[in-house]
RNA sequence: GCCGGGAUAGGGUAGUGGUCAUCCUGCGGGACUGUGGAUCCCUCGAGCCGGGUUCGAAUCCCGGUCCCGGCCCCA
């Protein structure tokens, strides 16, 4: 007996039905919304996602050398694909795209409720726009989405212009750890770091303390007050561009810091875009909760991130994650503006409710001597409804039985007597009623169950 | 990678260091060679893997695998 391989599932044709049922609701609204589908490899270079994401995610990403010798990486996401996909191949179509895209990924992690190592993500990326207008076409895309299946999730919108912009008056060496723990939202260590470097009179813990109403405008006094604080060490501002020279960076590291440093500092200090954005969202009609505290801890993204949280989901409660990023130029094109997110569709499946039943299959029960004239009849009526026909040598009455414990709806039964009259017998198994009725007839029956079921 | 709880027919379960193991359900067949669901009967089907202790292990011990909850992490 061989096991499944660890963190792996299997869906089963109720569980299949399921997925595929909440997907179509999920990928129908993004259609709508002018979104087109892309698909990517499943595996790519393994310099793809290290170059997106650093050498650290190796230890959770599947990879392999081919027999060719090259490092091959399972993907783990698809971000890094699409904008792979973009620079090689999209970038001069015109702006700007609207991709959108359902696959599985793996990553090599525990497993646990709501994570796999085999699971799928469906998500967007929306490239080449304008920034607010991107963000929050983007995040209200995604409230529907969940909608779509049932989900209100719980919006948090945060901001990253402004912490960079007090992040530049740090240490380039403590600015990493910094983000790292707001985003863990380990306030107390965070305090005492930035107290142990002079920076805490910056705002930071304020910022991120910020919650809902009214923190907007608490966060541009912060932003406003920044330009007069200035911190005591080392001459933070300058450190980071000799640092960057002295650390004998490989040349790929040194791509990746250079793409994100090259951003203006102005860009990233617009608030007022910011506020531009969620007067935009209201105009959507989303809820959202600003929240400073979500920096998503990821180097590449640029302005507004945001995280969606379900309940019902023990430890992993979120199940979407986006923002704005800069991706293209590290991939080797030139500097785009696009914004994205991806979505859990595993843990989604764990908290959407019911979903439409699969359409009950006809039944064509037949008598042996008529096994040719039953075999053309289902072709014929397959057209219009799912058909079963008996494989396994049954008799008229297990056939019956048969259909009975599958749930069929109808069950048609064809005999010499139905065929020298024309006409074939059409039973509910729900009513056990019965009537006899010729083959157009029962199309034009089937025709309109089949019409009720899918509405 | 860490902590804790688990693993007995397809699903759900019982039990004991001593005859290759309980019951329910399920699958297949039959009673029923032209009309299902009920009932009855028959068949099929199991102690995760490897080692150890023992006269004897599914039971006790160790290791592994996988599952569940949590930690770390979560692009």
């Amino acid at each position: 007996m061989i096991q499944r391989p660890r963190g792996t599932r299997d869906f089963p044709p109720e569980e299949a039905h399921r997925r595929r049922a909440v997907r179509e609701k999920m990928i129908d609204v993004m259609e709508r919304w002018g979104y087109r589908e892309v698909v990517t490899p499943t595996f790519e270079h393994l310099e793809l996602f290290t170059l997106k994401s650093g050498e650290g995610v190796i230890e959770e990403i599947y990879s392999f050398k081919d027999k060719g010798g090259r490092d091959i990486a399972l993907r783990p996401e698809l971000t890094a694909p699409v904008m792979r996909m973009y620079v090689g191949e999209l970038h001069s179509a015109p702006k700007p795209l609207r991709l959108y895209y359902f696959a599985n990924c793996f990553r090599y992690e525990r497993p646990q409720k709501g994570r796999f190592r085999e699971f799928w993500q469906l998500g967007c990326e929306l490239i080449g726009g304008r920034r607010s207008d991107s963000e929050a076409e983007v995040i209200a895309m995604a409230d529907e989405v969940l909608r779509a299946v049932g989900i209100r999730g719980d919006i948090h919108i945060g901001y990253l212009g402004l912490i960079r912009s007090m992040l530049k008056k740090v240490p380039e060496a403590h600015r990493q750890s910094i983000m790292r723990l707001i985003d863990k939202k380990e306030r107390d260590a965070l305090r005492e770091l930035l107290q142990s470097i002079g920076a805490e009179d910056l705002g930071i813990m304020e910022l991120i303390s910020l919650k809902g109403k009214g923190a907007l405008d608490r966060a541009e006094e912060l932003s406003a007050a920044l330009s007069s604080v200035e911190i005591s060490t080392e001459g933070a501002g300058s450190a980071h561009s000799s640092l960057e020279a002295a650390c004998g960076e490989s040349r790929r590291e040194g791509a990746r810091a250079s793409a994100r440093s090259g951003r203006s500092p102005e860009s990233e200090m617009k608030l007022s875009d910011f506020r531009e954005m969620l007067e935009l969202l209201d105009a959507y009609g989303v809820d959202a909760t600003v929240d400073f505290e979500i920096v998503r801890g990821l180097e590449y993204y640029t302005g507004t991130v945001f995280e969606i949280y379900a309940s019902g989901l023990g430890a992993q409660n979120q199940i979407c994650g986006g923002g704005s990023y800069e991706l293209a130029s590290l991939f080797g094109g030139s500097e785009t503006f696009s914004t994205g997110f991806g979505l859990g569709f595993d843990r989604i499946m764990e908290v959407v409710g019911e979903v439409d039943p699969p359409i009950p299959p006809v039944v064509l029960a037949f008598t042996p001597d008529v096994k040719v004239d039953a075999i053309r009849i289902a072709k014929r009526l397959r057209n219009v409804s799912p058909v079963i026909i008996d494989v396994m040598g049954r008799s008229l009455s297990a056939q019956l039985k048969s259909a009975s414990s599958i749930n069929a709806e109808h069950v048609i039964i064809v005999g010499r007597r139905e065929l020298d009259s024309g006409k074939l017998v059409l039973r509910n198994m729900t009513s056990g009623s019965q009537e006899e009725l010729s083959i157009e007839a029962i199309e034009e029956r089937l025709r309109s169950a089949f019409a009720r079921t899918t509405k």
